[in-house]
DNA sequence: ACCGTCGTTCCGTAAAGCGGAACGCACTGT
DNA sequence: ACAGTGCGTTCCGCTTTACGGAACGACGGT
């Protein structure tokens, strides 16, 4: 599970500070509760009001009402964990982005052209979520798929989006930098620098910045917006770094640029 | 879009009775707001409100409080779609079930086998819902791709789940059938026939009782609960009529059966 | 058989959300 | 250009609703 690649932290510890911007506090705590459910696979009614510091009863009802709703599922031990309804509602989500279904024969060529595994990720927030993932089929090392979210700043991906979109770039500025590795870029100037760099040569790199052994290229795909052309997207490339930014390196840039831009252009053609 | 396959409908109907059972009445409207984006891709407050007898300034709180926690995502003016978050708790959701990667290797020599389009169904409530699908790939017709989701009643896959659940058959039942073409079997008494059948013989089939032309056969991948096998999933193999229940039809059932089987046993093999 | 833990339920209190109406804005048809 | 219509949003008082604490029943380990 992905809990083991993450810090050690107290579950039984109050780490949600129980963030209510907005009304509706019921909603608020039911998303807070879902969102429990990101890190543990399984939770009960007391672990998820430890968690987030509500009442034992409060959590239950929570937990029942999200349960009938169909976004959670009851185990066979009173737990609850994710239900399959907002696996439907996940899908109709990216499907409704138009861009995995342009995107995939892209990918694919892509794929094929450089025995890679390639990436198509979108910025939620200040994180990078990776719609989809095609893996070269005989690959003996296969990145680590759990990784569904990055944090923008150390991704090739989160570069080029955010190279491209200022309000993007200041709030990753705002949201501070992890050191993820002894690659990780933490320096804010030198990562505005990255991005003056970026927007230069309309592709991003990441070396080691967030798995050691692990690199990438990114190119961005864009839409028209106001005469002029947004990022909305990105495609990219990620294997082991000698594979990369190595001597394949010029011929992996043009690869992903060519194909981030077909897509760009497709995604231009099917906007009715 | 999914839409132009449903019948039609008076949008600005209250579809939905405001079912509330349970606690939480906010929580339950929240769901129940989420739902409305289930049928169309974009909404806004008075829409919502309408098809569920709200008042607006009710509607627009939810609408609120679910993009902030990022379950809805605004678009340009000021209406909302669904959010990327839920892309990554659906993929959670699937990916805990252990279900997916266990069956994926299966599927692909399914295909390779039968050169034919195969699915992975679980069920949802009363319905079908295909968490994956793989297709093969040098296919001049393509299986209409926007179904992730089937009643139950009219598909090989429920069939199949149905025939060793008595709970879900009798849930179907009460549920009742819709006809969607001339072959859909709407007999209650045929329904309880069909599902003995499948019982004896291990595996279903439904000849175009969903989409004219399309018929599929299933085999139910199980799981030991209690010392009996309890069906859990299906593999299906969807094609034109003539290449699944023609001549073919002893190799489709046979190959099938033999992937079930195989993911069955894998799963046992994997539960830790 | 005991005790600890967990999920669930009950109940009084107080806060939280509901609905109606008013506001600001964008678009449209004259 | 202008008014009209539709939208999303905000404000406010009243009522409902959900919160929290404690008690209950069940399960499982010792």
């Amino acid at each position: 599970m992905t809990v083991l690649s993450l810090p050690p932290l107290d579950l039984d510890a109050a780490v949600a500070p129980a963030e209510d911007d907005s009304p509706l506090r019921s909603v608020s705590t039911a998303v807070a509760v879902l969102d429990c459910f990101a890190e543990e696979a399984e939770l009960g009614a007391t672990r998820v009001a430890a968690r987030l510091g509500i009442a034992k009863s409060t959590a239950c009802r929570m937990l029942a009402a999200l349960a009938t709703g169909g976004l959670l599922e009851r185990t066979g031990s009173g737990r609850y964990r994710l239900g399959l309804r907002l696996f439907e509602y996940g899908q109709l989500a990216v499907d409704r982005l138009m861009l995995r279904d342009v995107a995939l024969p892209a990918m694919g060529e892509l794929r094929e052209l450089l025995r890679e595994t390639i990436q198509l990720g979108v910025v939620v927030g200040t994180d990078v979520l990776y719609v989809e993932r095609t893996e070269a089929a005989s690959m003996n090392v296969r990145f680590r798929s759990e990784h569904r979210r990055n944090p923008a700043h150390s991704s090739s991906t989160g570069r080029v989006l955010a190279a491209g979109d200022p309000a993007l770039a200041t709030a990753i500025l705002e949201r501070g930098f992890v050191r993820y590795t002894p690659f990780t870029v933490v320096d804010p100037q030198r990562y505005r620098q990255i991005l003056a760099t970026t927007r230069e040569q309309g592709y991003a790199t990441s070396r080691e910045e967030f798995e050691p052994g692990w690199s990438s290229i990114a190119a961005p795909i864009t839409m028209m917006r106001g005469g002029r052309p947004h990022p909305v997207a990105a495609l990219s490339v990620v294997a082991p770094t000698s594979r990369v930014l190595g001597h394949r390196k010029p011929a992996v840039v043009q690869g992903v640029r060519r194909a981030a831009a077909r897509v760009s252009a497709d995604l231009e053609r099917a906007r009715s």
